[in-house]
DNA sequence: TTAAATAGTTAGATTTGGCTAACAAATTTA
DNA sequence: TAAATTTGTTAGCCAAATCTAACTATTTAA
């Protein structure tokens, strides 16, 4: 076995801290996986060694081109499980990212690419996160924060940033899914609270809330 | 993590040599799992310490009822996933052998409750084999061997036992599956080939495919 | 019934992925 | 800019699961 779980959840969360920052630094990677800073090290160590990423003694690290193509691997089997597990195994969004986090390590690509086939090759997860294609491909199109809209302004919710389990259940209890309408009635000035409307009623959305919404 | 992949597979082993034999020895472990006799001898008192089998030095091993529930939880979860990966997901039965043995060890219940439900709650596998119900109750219907069936019989093929992907193959391309209703023509006395006739047309099977077939 | 063969065990090494303690480099801030 | 803080590294240890080599117990068979 050439990869171990333990090297695709390194390479997972390298991946998505490199979206964010390009450079990634060895702590924030600690964190992420819960484990000490020397483990990461030793790790990073060995990553750099199957040319995974760039490895030099207290610089910030990079990504390597192949890298980034099995991280993508990694992300696509997680994603498209989570779509398989919502739309074909009646699962809610808030009860899919654990099962997912284990059933992405499974080896057979045949098993993905089935999903993927009977899913008809979604571009998306259930939280409206990019799947990859079969070649690595991402479809990036970029959606607004709900916070960076203004009133007046009538927006779909297209995709969530940052998602818990409990910010899923937050948006059920409210009535909030993926292509619901967001009409935008006013923004409260010293908080940034908006007072929004959808699905026939009005609610006030928290500056938290909305900085998880993306809008199109 | 108190159960590894690597303590589920030896459960699973030794689970299946106790069906036919109840005592079980080091030695068919080893072979089982591909891994040396000290390896399974450091593995066996490490599950004995967990209560899941009994062991005392240079005795056969005994598998405790402990150890037989959690190594039926490990089937159930293997043969769900092979029922499932054949009736929902489109496999043939020549294929799921290898992906059920990785998603064998998913831990969410959850998952394996819903294929469970999605199916209708199956007793038996694509194979035949009985599937553990959740409290760990097996189907154990016996069914003969078609080995041991005489001329004129007419019977139903139920199960395989100890089916390889290349059998599973060659019962493809003789068009035989469970459910097909199978009548003895003649036995030949001196290698028991036997000549069967169904779906309506007659074939000549050899000792070795008689044994591994299950009728009723 | 003893010698040969088979089965099981122990000792000690290896690999993987984790840890703590100690230290070094880089960055921040007073 | 020097001290304090943060970040990264090294050394060395541990546990799990594997291995080989050497040895012991049990079983088989001449």
């Amino acid at each position: 076995m050439t990869n171990s779980q333990s090297i695709e959840n390194y390479l997972k969360v390298i991946f998505n801290q490199a979206i964010a920052t390009d450079d990634v630094n060895t702590t924030s990677i600690a964190q992420a996986l819960e484990v000490s800073l020397p483990s990461v090290n030793s790790m990073v160590k060995k990553l750099a060694g199957m040319g995974l990423l760039e490895y030099e003694k207290y610089k910030p690290l990079k990504i390597t081109l192949k890298g980034r193509k099995m991280a993508a691997m990694i992300i696509r089997k997680h994603r498209l499980t989570e779509m398989y597990l919502v739309e074909k195994m009646g699962f809610g969004w808030e009860e899919v990212h654990e099962i997912a986090e284990q059933l992405e390590h499974i080896q057979s690509v045949a098993f993905f690419d089935r999903m993927d086939e009977i899913l008809g090759f979604p571009e998306r997860d259930p939280h409206g996160s990019p799947i990859p294609s079969s070649s690595g491909e991402f479809a990036t199109q970029k959606f607004r924060l709900l916070t960076d809209c203004q009133p007046k302004e009538l927006v779909t919710l297209k995709a969530l940033s940052k998602t818990t389990d409990e910010f899923l259940k937050y948006l059920n209890s409210k009535g909030l899914a993926l292509g619901v309408e967001v009409e935008i009635l006013e923004v409260e000035a010293y908080d940034k609270n908006m007072k929004v409307s959808y699905g026939g009623k009005t609610e006030v959305l928290s500056a938290l809330v909305c900085s998880k919404l993306l809008v199109s």
